[in-house]
DNA sequence: TTGATTACCATAAATTCCCGTGTAAATAAT
DNA sequence: ATTATTTACACGGGAATTTATGGTAATCAA
């Protein structure tokens, strides 16, 4: 099975933050833990960016180092490259999934993004997102509807899928 | 053998969710995953979309890679890619052909399509769908059905064969 | 020393694994 | 041709395992 997340869940946070990641992303993680074995547990890496980011983004250890080699690549003292360092090695946190399969979000990350009793996992390629489910649905979701009202009728998004690379 | 599904049948779906995949559709998932080999079970993504969508469209591997390439291919933060990636990524589910020949749907899935004893599975070129077959005959028959009443008297369909291409 | 974090243990439900059976289709033997 | 033998399919059942989710005790940090 490939290194690419796919799927979309909803898990219980309980009072100490601790929040299942849906086993198949699991298996992702894993695969793209260089340093992962049977037996151990995958690291990860949470992007939470700046205020107007709601939601976490996870990164597997394959996926943060291309980013992080590519921000390598960019000239120092550059903009870009101060913005990108800001967002992915400032505002990101590394961390472990534990022997249950659990990821801990520190109160922090929790507060960041209004996150309670429940969060929302959805794959986006090779990272995947954890949402308030709230946030989620109104924001979203919200957003993408009205696009798609503005389509014409009977439009099938699908016919992106064959303009891709043509324009 | 193509790398192309043809045919349409019923099976039986069990409490667990299983149902057998039709043989010749197997044939087709096992020629189209450049993991599989012989004693090996071919991969497969089943895509079940938003509520709008009442069936399952089963990708195999080869289809989606193509697909994923395209999404891609996309500019990053377009409407476009998100919207796909939503559908592709996170409204969709990766599972592997059993043993025995069968998938297993899990019982969101079921859920979704509203699946209870019995599943169609109809071909549709290089994925296939499976329908609660109460809801085929009722909506997409009577929908094709609509369209052929619109069209001129003694019109053949075939025709259409020949306009591909060319507007 | 007190709130927070981490390590351990527990359990119900869902999922996977492994096995079996009837039957139809394919192949071989008479 | 006819019968016997194998092979492939569709489908079912129970045991073993994994998942999601709790709780409590041990450990840290201020």
């Amino acid at each position: 099975m490939a290194r690419r997340f796919r799927g979309e869940s909803h898990h219980k946070v309980d009072s100490k933050g601790r929040v299942s990641i849906p086993a198949l992303f699991r298996r992702v993680l894993e695969r793209s833990d260089p340093n992962y074995t049977e037996g151990l547990n995958p690291e990860l890496v949470i992007v939470y960016g700046d205020h107007r980011r709601n939601y976490l983004e996870c990164y597997t250890i394959s996926a943060i180092e291309e980013v992080d080699a590519k921000i390598d690549a960019l000239p120092r003292g550059s903009m870009e490259r101060r913005m990108l360092q800001r967002l992915f090695h400032g505002q990101s946190f590394p961390t472990v999934v534990d022997d249950t399969g659990r990821l801990v979000l520190p109160a922090k990350l929790r507060r960041k993004i209004d996150l309670d009793a429940e969060a929302f996992f959805i794959a986006a390629g090779d990272t995947f997102q954890i949402w308030k489910p709230e946030t989620y649905e109104t924001e979203e979701l919200a957003k993408t509807e009205a696009w798609l009202d503005n389509l014409p009728e009977n439009f099938d998004p699908m016919a992106y899928l064959d303009q891709a690379g043509q324009d």
